[in-house]
DNA sequence: CCGCATTCTGTCACTTCATGCCAGAAGAAA
DNA sequence: TTTCTTCTGGCATGAAGTGACAGAATGCGG
């Protein structure tokens, strides 16, 4: 790796940084890209570069967050139902969120303080439901009892929408088990919600 | 009412409209503020004192569509377990969808053109859960077997979630019975997804 | 070490959305 | 008609993006 693109990386990851600091602090909206770019010794211009909008910093991380799901549910057994792949995936995924309870808590009060970073979430979970429906239809074709492809985006749908509530929950409630709760949220899900 | 509030409401009216033709015709990054103003006579300025945005245009009926909802359910008896009073309510929602399949396509369309518009469809569905729950929390209180909190949540979660599945497909398939499909997924989601 | 091609960066100009301010026009009330 | 309220238009402003182009830094072959 040359000197190029490692100051490339490096000019990144500080825009990254300064970024989720001064968010942090001021909020997302009182923070401007001028100010931003200013704090990295670095043009508005280049700013733009580096990142599509202002959005995009804080959303990074989870599209890597949706990528490592996706390689745990494609290392799942194939035999097995749409919903124990999603549950078995989400439950390894809650673990790795787990010693990163901190970061999380922060990015979600800076998520929260702008309707406009509020879409771009809704938004981002819906990403990463478009792409686990894809891998799992990917699956559910070579199944041996497949499912409808409606039924199983009925799957993929209410399973994201009980991970985000189990982490919502994990995130109000400190010192709650992300993964034990989830598991009682896909048991629910498995034997009924009458 | 007097000449004043009637043409307040026919300018609003006239906004809406013609920017939503505006909107299936060229998209909705592509038209310009100052083209919706300038085509209802009107300046840039004074659309701004009737919409907040530019997006507003497209959520206001959304808006009414779940004060609606919000109405359904408060109809429903409170002896009801929440499940089935989301899905009743849900139920008759998705009736008075019916007749107005064309529109919803159209809207549709224009929503799934751009991005920043997708991320304010999915924070909208997020309102009505949000609201969904107040609800719902507030006739929970007063029932025979209370549910905890986080367990309303997820059901409320996973029925908006199922919806939006259904309305979907709805939307996709012509022909698609939406209450129909709709009951099948409730039921499925009432004795479970295993 | 030097020159050349590639690539990154900064400046400038521009568009759009959005908002505050103030003067003036239109409607309502006396 | 006069007066008061309210809506409207124009102007100025700020922030987010984006395109174009010149110049600087880097990488590479000699």
């Amino acid at each position: 790796m040359g000197l190029r693109e490692l100051k490339k990386a490096r000019t990144r990851a500080t825009l990254h940084d300064v970024a989720m600091d001064l968010f942090a602090r001021n909020g997302f909206d009182q923070t401007t890209v001028e100010e931003i770019a200013e704090a990295c010794e670095v043009s508005p211009r280049t700013f733009f570069r580096y990142y599509a909008t202002k959005e995009e910093l804080l959303f990074v991380d989870s599209q890597q967050r949706c990528a490592a799901l996706l390689e745990i549910v494609a290392e799942q057994p194939l035999e097995d139902p749409p919903l124990e792949v999603l549950h078995r995936s989400l439950h390894t995924l809650a673990l790795a969120y787990e010693p990163e309870r901190a970061r999380h808590v922060t990015r979600a009060r800076v998520l929260d303080g702008s309707p406009s970073l509020r879409a771009d979430k809704a938004e981002q979970q819906r990403g990463w439901e478009a792409r686990l429906f894809d891998e799992l239809e990917r699956r559910n074709r070579v199944a041996a009892a497949p499912l409808a492809a409606h039924d199983l985006r009925l799957r993929v749908a209410v399973s994201m929408a009980a991970f985000r509530i189990v982490f919502d929950t994990w995130l109000g409630i400190p010192g709650t088990d992300f993964a034990g709760v989830l598991d009682e949220a896909f048991d629910q899900l498995a034997r009924g919600l009458a």
